[in-house]
DNA sequence: ACATTTTATGCAAGCGTATGCAAATATGAC
DNA sequence: GTCATATTTGCATACGCTTGCATAAAATGT
């Protein structure tokens, strides 16, 4: 044990025989100082194994070069590869990430305080939505916040997420066009925006056309096993048979499609057509090759960090709200159609 | 914007007359503070939106309550749960999560002296091994480092791991108890210190069966895709077709099983029998049953932190290393073998 | 060589909080 | 009510860095 403490720029400014005023200017990039005391002054600090203090340099410049991301939907199937992507973009920029988890509303609250505690120069929140309370403090501290997958309007914050309205209606004429009439729609989380937003879409084609409804829609079903149990369930019920569900995700897509294989013979697509939602990988992958729907999330993820720097380089900026359009990818579990009735994307 | 400048402990002492000492009391617990005072202090700071600034406690403290995170290996299947679970642990004990991503050797190691600037209080890495020039810098700061998937007792750091070498035996001993003679080894990184233990393992078991033998291994093999056309080039070789193969990653086993089902017309088990690793949810799933390895992700995680947590409050304790078994789950890609010459775990 | 401009350095005052010490106040025993 | 003791409070300093201002040194022009 050499160093039971760790150095400061003041051991190294005299060690190199000068001020320390002068040993930070060492370390700040483009700040005065002659390239000979550079030198001295580096020599020092490596041979005292000297590395500014970044909490001490936040503090005086009032600016922490820290971000506080949220994360509360841990089970998407993107969510590690969002994280990677959000991560690494900040990164480039120059920031360092402080991350959260939260369950509850509750909990988004309490850990968007924690954030406004560390002096995050700005926040990203995925798939939650704060308090207007608490949004109402940011805007107070001038801390700007991006959602990801929520809509930001109501709270007058930016926020980055898909334009669920015309997915929802584009899946519903496409299985219109396809013969389909009774829908069933089945998610998980009840309170997604996404979701609700595609059932009030879902629901206003059906409305226009004769014949056409939604027969029943259940939430809480998450997974590929509960998916599978989920259609058990269903197809128990003869009276109220659909012949489409729609799924908030994929993987419960891929439970309700081998439950259909198996135990119920089902015929997919002809019987039952079934939508996903995510695109993940396995849907993709020839022995599932499910019909659902793709979010360009890389998109979205660079527009989210794009506006969030936007946000903290200047401060004034009003909140901009983004909607990108999700793309249906029809695959082997809805039926093939005539081009020309194709409704157009 | 009524508020410009945030409110600090000055601003909440001067509308509660009192202190700034006494208002820095009354936000930390367990400090002397009489009942009275410390109410008109919290009524005085709801109305200016004081929040204590953690950056300058933490410069007074001496202690960010900061973790340092660094994430490499984004496209583990459990990426995200095991970041869930680090996050949240790590909070449940108080501490702040940064995190960084990093690719390369050179990157993990700027990535955990930017964790030394921000003055963390510990450090977790998964996946990487950092250099010995850092580890010494990190001993010099007495700030602990934890290794998740990394042996670190070459770097007298601490780690938590699979034991390697037992689950590679076992795989072998199971294979050859199985009449597999010629046994493929198919990874995604090569450097992985797992697959290279593994490997070893394997080696060492079929070194001394003959007829038995590794045929060939290959790497940067990773994912379904990559696992479906791989099977292909396989076996169009002919003369060197394996009955075994061994995947380092149970996406790559199931493109490998999708491959010998759609084109190959292979028999799995019997013409080839399948191993994967990490026995994500698919492998479960019915309709692909893939016999693979079950890791001991949860304990490990738990046991990390706690590690770290350790290290952290006594600086003294010496670094500790742990190997965790996993666990073969034999499923539908192995022969079935009567039980009695069934190998024991 | 001198005056003038430019560049480099030092000084000192913050940034917002914690905390040892001393002073002040409250508490309790008698 | 008095005194000893326990509890609260305030004062002042420290944490390690940045930065405006002033001064010193170096560079430039004539």
């Amino acid at each position: 044990m050499i160093n039971r403490k760790r150095a400061n720029s003041q051991d190294v400014a005299a060690l190199a025989g000068v001020s320390q005023a002068t040993v930070s200017r060492a370390f700040t990039p483009g700040a005065s100082i002659s390239a000979k005391t550079r030198q001295k002054i580096e020599a020092a600090a490596t041979k005292l194994g000297y590395q500014p203090n970044i909490i001490a340099r936040s503090l005086s410049k009032r600016q922490s070069n820290l971000i506080g991301l949220l994360f509360t939907n841990w089970t998407h199937p993107k969510a590690a590869d969002l994280l990677k992507k959000i991560t690494e973009a900040l990164t480039d920029y120059g920031y360092k990430i402080i991350v959260q988890s939260a369950t509850s509303n509750h909990q988004t609250d309490d850990a968007l305080r924690d954030f406004l505690q560390y002096q995050v120069d700005g926040v990203m929140v995925f798939s939650a939505t704060p308090s207007s309370e608490v949004t109402t403090e940011y805007a107070r501290a001038r801390t700007p916040i991006v959602l990801l997958n929520r809509t930001g309007l109501a709270l007058n914050t930016s926020s980055v997420s898909i334009d669920a309205t015309a997915i929802g209606r584009h899946i519903a004429t496409s299985l219109l066009d396809r013969s389909h009439r009774r829908f069933a729609l089945i998610s998980a989380d009840p309170d997604s925006q996404i979701v609700i937003k595609m059932t009030k879409a879902i629901a206003s084609i059906t409305a226009e056309h004769p014949n056409a409804e939604i027969i029943f829609q259940r939430s809480g079903i998450d997974g590929y096993e509960a998916g599978f149990r989920e259609i058990n369930r269903i197809w128990g019920n003869q009276a109220a048979r659909p012949d489409a569900i729609i799924c908030s995700a994929d993987n419960t897509a891929l439970g309700i499609l081998a439950g259909c294989k198996q135990h119920l013979n089902i015929n997919v697509p002809d019987d039952l057509a079934v939508i996903g939602l995510g695109d993940i990988p396995p849907s993709g992958w020839k022995d599932h090759n499910l019909t659902t729907v793709k979010i360009p999330h890389d998109e979205m993820v660079s527009k989210a960090v794009l506006t969030l720097i936007a946000g903290i380089e200047d401060p004034s900026l009003e909140p901009q709200t983004f909607e990108f359009q999700a793309q249906l990818i029809l695959r082997g579990t809805t039926r093939l159609v005539p081009v020309s009735t194709e409704s157009p994307l």
